[in-house]
This record gives structure tokens, C-alpha cells and sequence, in this order.
DNA sequence: TCGTTTACCGCACGACCGTTCGTATCGTAT
DNA sequence: ATACGATACGAACGGTCGTGCGGTAAACGA
């Protein structure tokens, strides 16, 4: 592998970072090694190392690209969408497609790390509770303005709702990891009930 | 620690599997060793690995045993209740309070096992599967009970609901964990919502 | 009571882990 | 041409991993 100019030592960051987003969805954060790694993309695992610093520092890094990815796959194409309901039916459609389409090998990111990392205090945990905060927000703000344009009951929870949409989101992803049959289209029925769907 | 005599061997394993799946909780079921478990346990690695056989065999037993103490808490005490609503009603209840017990103090196992193994083959992958296959069949047929006795309108897709109280039962588990405020009692009432609670 | 079996231990192994360190090579600025 | 920082490498570190092997003492069947 040839060395890099100094302006594209980043190029060297995303390359590893994606290799590693690829295989923590499959092994998980925590069955990530520098070792193999290195191997997968002709590097010395000190070369690697020394990207980032710690373990941790990949890890962390990982995750948080992961997280800029499936924004960008996902939230931001809908962005435009009117506000509310039609933003919130847009954004059920492309979440599932992309667990669908298996962008990641071994599924959902957050949902991995947030088992690995939900009982283990550290810069990790902390990371996951950011960004399931930060979905859950968005959800529940598009949520409130459907039921404020009355296109929700007025007795609807926001909280609830997206709460309940998250979890059948990251369960589609498990099920259609394990290959059960019509997860994908059950799961968007599940979730199309929450938000008014017929 | 003594030897025990031959027919207690079975005590040997249980004390060791019910430390493995206390740490596997946390951990993972993957973050299992077999050195740590031993010393826990004052005993040798070499001991407590043929107890087993291999590592794969001692996380099998865990995970399986663990399915098993759930059911025998969870499951098992509502058994005798009418079949249908009453006994799904009942069933919610149960479950959420073993999760807001931290039962295990890493939250759900076979949510653990899952994430770690959905994307990999092999013995507890399959083992993974047929736990949640047991647990969403025996949802579903509780809620097809419902159904026919009228107590949940016609329109119902039994599987459809089984999974979404799973979904939102696995998501209860992390919630807790991740400490998120009213995670128990918003997961009741979304799983609620789903049986026609008020 | 005496062999046999069972249950477990101590020890060692090869492999791999994350990490450190010294070094070589590149692009860039002087 | 020279100095320098950035980038990556190779070798090695102490540690831990899962796994085998040989022994030993308690428990058991005769």
C-alpha cells in the first residue's frame, strides 16, 4: 500500500473506518481487532494503530461514522419532505430499505452497539445514548407536528410513537438478519400503523 | 472448593452457567472467558473448560440455559391464566418487571444474542432462532386466541403483533439500561396499545 | 476394602491481543 | 539542497486467550 500525502491522511481514516463499520456490524464494536484489520487493508497494525490512537478511539470513531452514514442514507434524503406525517411515512420507507438492502453486512450499528455498550460505562455508552437521543428527538419532533396538524389523534403520544417506531426498526433489522421471511414488509406494516397508515 | 460427588456434577454446571450468564449479559456472549469465569468461580480454567468441551458449548448451554430461566420466570407464571387477552395482558406485565428487575444486569440475553450472532453461522445462530421462533409462536397464538374470541377486532395480523411486542419488549430491556426515565412504563403502554388497553 | 471411575487441578502450548518504539520514506517549505 | 513533520513500517513487548495433557484425590461399585 503506497504512502499517502499529508492532505490525504483522511482518505487513510475512511478506508479504515468503513472496513471497520463492515465488520463491527458483523463482529460487533468489541470483536473488532487491529490485527485483522490491518490485514483486510495491506497495513502494519501499528500503522492502523497509530490513526487512532487506543482501541477505544477506533471504536469510537467507527461508531460515529456509522451513525453520519445512515443519516445521510437514510434522514437526509427525506429532509425536504414536508414536516410531520409525510416526512415520517417517507423516512419509515428508506430506514427499512436500508436494512434491507443490507447496507451493512451484519445490520443496524446503533442496535449493536447499544447491546454491547448499554451496561458498560465509557465513552462508548455514552456515544449510543447520544445517538438514539438524538433519532428518538426526530422522531418524536416530526410526530408532534402531525398530531398539531391534526393528522395524528390528539390522544397520540410522541414519545410513545417514536419509541415504538425505533424499536420495530431495529427489530426488523434482527429479523431480517436471522433471514426470518416477510420482515421487511411486516415491519413496515407494524410501523405504518403508528402513523396513520390504513 | 471441594469435589463434589458424581451426582452433583449437574451443580458444578449450573453454578457455572448461571455466573456466565450473569456476565454475558454484560459482556456478551462472545466476551465470555474462560479464564475470568474460572477465577470468579475458584476453580481452574482446565476444570471448568471440560466441564464444557469447548467454548462454543459452554456459551450454548448459557444461552440456552438462560432462555430457560426466562421462560421459568416469565412465561411459565402465567401459563395458567386464560388463554388469549387475560393471559397476554398478564404475560406484558410479567415481562416488562423482569426487565425492570435487572434480572440479568446486562438486560436481555437472547436480545444479546441476537446482535452477536445474527450475521454469524453456526450452532448459536440457530439456537438464536429457535428461541425467538418458540417466544413470537407462542405470542401469536395467544393473540390469534384473542382474535377469535373477539377480544381484538378481526382485522388483527396475528404475527404481525407478536412481533411488535417483541420489538418493543427487546427495545424495553435496552431502555432500561441505557437509563433512560419512564422506559418501563412507555414500553407498557406501547405493548399495551397493541392488546387493546384503554 | 480395593480397584475404577469421576471431578478437578497445575502446567504448558501456540496464537493473537493492544500497545510501544525505533526507523525508513515521503511531501513540503526553506 | 536541506531540514522537517507526517505517514507508515517491522519487530517486539507483556498479557490473555482457548485448548490439550498428565496427575491426583475423592467418590463409587464390588
Amino acid at each position: 500500500m503506497p504512502r499517502r500525502s499529508a492532505a490525504a491522511v483522511a482518505d487513510t481514516r475512511a478506508d479504515v473506518l468503513d472496513a471497520a463499520i463492515r465488520r463491527a456490524s458483523i463482529e460487533g464494536l468489541e470483536g473488532l481487532t487491529i490485527g485483522r484489520l490491518a490485514e483486510e487493508l495491506s497495513m502494519s497494525k501499528s500503522g492502523l494503530f497509530g490513526l487512532f490512537g487506543s482501541k477505544e478511539e477506533l471504536q469510537v470513531a467507527a461508531f460515529e461514522r456509522a451513525v453520519e452514514d445512515f443519516t445521510r442514507e437514510v434522514w437526509q434524503p427525506v429532509a425536504r419532505r414536508p414536516a410531520g406525517l409525510p416526512r415520517l411515512r417517507a423516512l419509515i420507507d428508506r430506514w427499512l430499505a436500508y436494512h434491507r438492502s443490507r447496507a451493512l453486512p451484519g445490520g443496524c450499528i446503533v442496535t449493536t452497539a447499544t447491546i454491547e455498550f448499554d451496561a458498560r460505562p465509557g465513552p462508548l455508552r455514552d456515544a449510543v445514548a447520544r445517538a438514539r437521543r438524538r433519532m428518538h428527538d426526530a422522531l418524536e419532533a416530526d410526530i408532534r407536528i402531525a398530531v398539531e396538524a391534526g393528522d395524528l389523534p390528539a390522544s397520540t403520544n410522541p414519545a410513545d410513537v417514536a419509541f415504538a417506531l425505533y424499536a420495530l426498526a431495529s427489530a426488523a433489522s434482527q429479523a431480517i438478519q436471522l433471514d426470518e421471511p416477510g420482515a421487511g414488509a411486516r415491519a413496515r406494516r407494524c410501523m405504518r400503523a403508528l402513523v396513520g397508515g390504513a
